[in-house]
DNA sequence: GTCTATATCTTGATAGAC
DNA sequence: GTCTATCAAGATATAGAC
């Protein structure tokens, strides 16, 4: 284990109600600050499980295998991450540029609430076997989908004004992605002005315009 | 060693000139190829050495530790994305906006290029000490201080209009860092149509206006 | 610079008592 | 569910011959 400070976070954070009780949740939320802060191959199990206040051992009284513990969390990540997306989606209305905003700020929003646990699910999944990732991978899919289909729908109604939604999708997607490598309590931001001020960036990549605008 | 593949890329490859000659660079490209697929943690000497065509016991001729390697590859990544930085704003002209596309299509086309560099040199940047780790972070804030000004100038000037010159600096860096993540030869793209694309994006995320927009 | 051989330690995981 | 004890394998690194 080395020194430096992989992320500027500090509380350890997992989503409530989908962390399992009991000692197999401590073990998730000891493990996903190692994992995250190591990595999945420079975190062992002795050092969850003294995390925990067990012995390794103890350890496989709840999970078969070290990589199903990273399987559990990487899973979470990509359930937490897709329900608040189809959540903003639900509640944002009609309008292309609305619905947009409703998606950036929901996913900088989950980055900026689970660092960690966006960490680990992103830059640790190359840690498990193809079946391992499958259903996380799966859901990553389907919440590149939703965004798609946002992006399409305006160009198509001439809300938005972009060459390649493809390309439009990976940018946008990825200004929210990196929150969780920067965002933290060391910054002058709070979590909502990060999320409005990318919601107006993903705004002017598709070149949005107003409904006002429009009329001109 | 696990079986998914964490990139898309095939080509390993180093810039050319800063590379050591001989085995000691041979060692450098083994590394690099080993470190991005399966992290630093993920990878053993003797994978390496495997790799070269050589012992595990015969690297120590080259290198004194493992992690002197991933310090090597670390530093040779940032340097060359520095180098290419800086190139790419002496030949930019003094226009903000003109400025600016140069540091993003700089900034994508050095991720396109070595995809494989670009990740060892970010997502394994923790597994040093921080006295090994600090060469590179020299250099990438600088790099970040490069951006930095081009957008204050940007906005000083009225060529752009923006809220937070920094948070418009994360959202810029971060549509081009992830490009190591995502592009590769499996990409409907070329890497010159990715980095006009992104630097058409980030000056609409600065509000650019050309100079004949201003004197309307 | 490369090898064989090995020292020393840590790893993930299991056996079996309580 | 937790423990002690242990296994077998793999880890980084070194010694010393050629």
């Amino acid at each position: 284990m080395n020194e430096p400070r992989r992320l500027a976070a500090v509380a350890v954070e997992l989503p409530e109600g989908m962390t399992p009780p009991g000692t197999r949740g401590q073990v998730l939320h000891a493990a996903l600050a190692l994992f995250a802060e190591y990595g999945f191959h420079g975190t062992s199990i002795r050092d969850i499980a003294r995390r925990v206040g067990i012995t390794s051992a103890s350890l496989y009284a709840h999970y078969p295998a070290k990589a199903d513990i990273l399987a559990a969390l990487v899973l979470l990540g990509h359930q937490e991450l897709h329900t608040r997306l189809q959540r903003a989606l639900v509640t944002a209305g009609t309008s292309p540029g609305g619905q947009l905003a409703a998606l950036v700020r929901a996913h900088v929003l989950a980055h900026a609430d689970y660092p960690l646990l966006a960490t680990v699910a992103n830059s640790e999944l190359h840690a498990l076997t193809a079946e391992q990732a499958a259903p996380a991978l799966a859901l990553r899919e389907q919440s590149r989908h939703l965004l798609l289909e946002v992006l399409r729908h305006g160009t198509a109604t001439g809300a938005f004004t972009v060459a390649d939604e493809l390309l439009a999708a990976v940018a946008v997607g990825s200004i929210g992605l990196r929150v969780a490598a920067w965002f933290g309590p060391d910054q002058p931001y709070t979590r909502e002005e990060v999320a409005d001020a990318f919601a107006e960036f993903a705004l002017r990549i598709v070149d949005a315009t107003t409904a006002r605008e429009r009329q001109r």
